[in-house]
DNA sequence: TATAATATTGCAACTTTGTCGCAATAAAAT
DNA sequence: ATTTTATTGCGACAAAGTTGCAATATTATA
């Protein structure tokens, strides 16, 4: 199944990168110049998780945010994402902190998501 | 507005306590002996976080958790919980690792929240 | 360039998770 | 025993995300 280059990719892509934070599917498509379907950026921005270019967290408002991947590795399975991401709970901004994080697990465990988040408020915001 | 003990807070918190790990809705009402409506039980779980007995941690399913409040201090407010939880992919088991993580934040930035969340198998699943 | 193959989109319907208002109920205080 | 009010159950609702399917658009083939 081979990608194809669309119009709706583009232009979801873009706000993603202008943005530089991570971005929630309503924050995305607010800023999207044309109407693109829900379900369609859904599945947009679902593909390029599969495909490495973007990494999806879950905040603690149980939405999901996406975020290009900079300096993450582009390998399609296993980049992991182990870096804290911050979210501010007054602007509501979403951003991965350059933070590291690794866990010793206990025998016998196997990470394959990390799901760092702490919220809070940001330096605009405190 | 002082607290009453019922039927449903006895319930719950008996079955979030022979579990010993962190629960979600669904599971709770699975293991309840009386029929519990749905709103109650997150009601109730609500009042628990706000007391400080049980704490919440969002999964990276989007689902919330809860799980009694063990050793992470009983005051009211600022009861943090920065320790992180484990998901397993396969059985489902939401547990709290006794592992707790300091990040430093950037300027100004304020934490109230952590939710801290790794995934994939467990001892018993991998 | 025209045509075929198929990846992608839009629409609508649907599921899941969680919340809220309100009347009824039950726990605690008087 | 009676009053006060915290709690419950029910129903309706909202938000977030997914899925099926027909229509469309992109890429490959001739």
């Amino acid at each position: 199944m081979k990608r194809r280059k669309t119009h709706s990719k583009t232009e979801i892509l873009e706000v993603l990168k202008s943005s530089g934070n991570a971005l929630s599917h309503d924050m995305i498509q607010a800023n999207l110049k044309s109407d693109i379907d829900r379900a369609t950026i859904y599945r947009v921005l679902n593909r390029f998780c599969e495909d490495g270019q973007v990494h999806k967290i879950v905040g603690d408002d149980g939405k999901q945010y996406f975020a290009i991947c900079s300096n993450c590795g582009e390998k399609k399975q296993l980049h992991s994402h182990n870096h804290i991401h911050f979210r501010c709970l007054q602007c509501g901004k979403v951003e991965c902190l350059e933070r590291d994080i690794s866990v010793a697990l206990p025998e016998g465990y196997v990470a394959k998501v990390h799901n760092l988040v702490i919220s809070g408020f940001c330096s605009e915001c405190s």
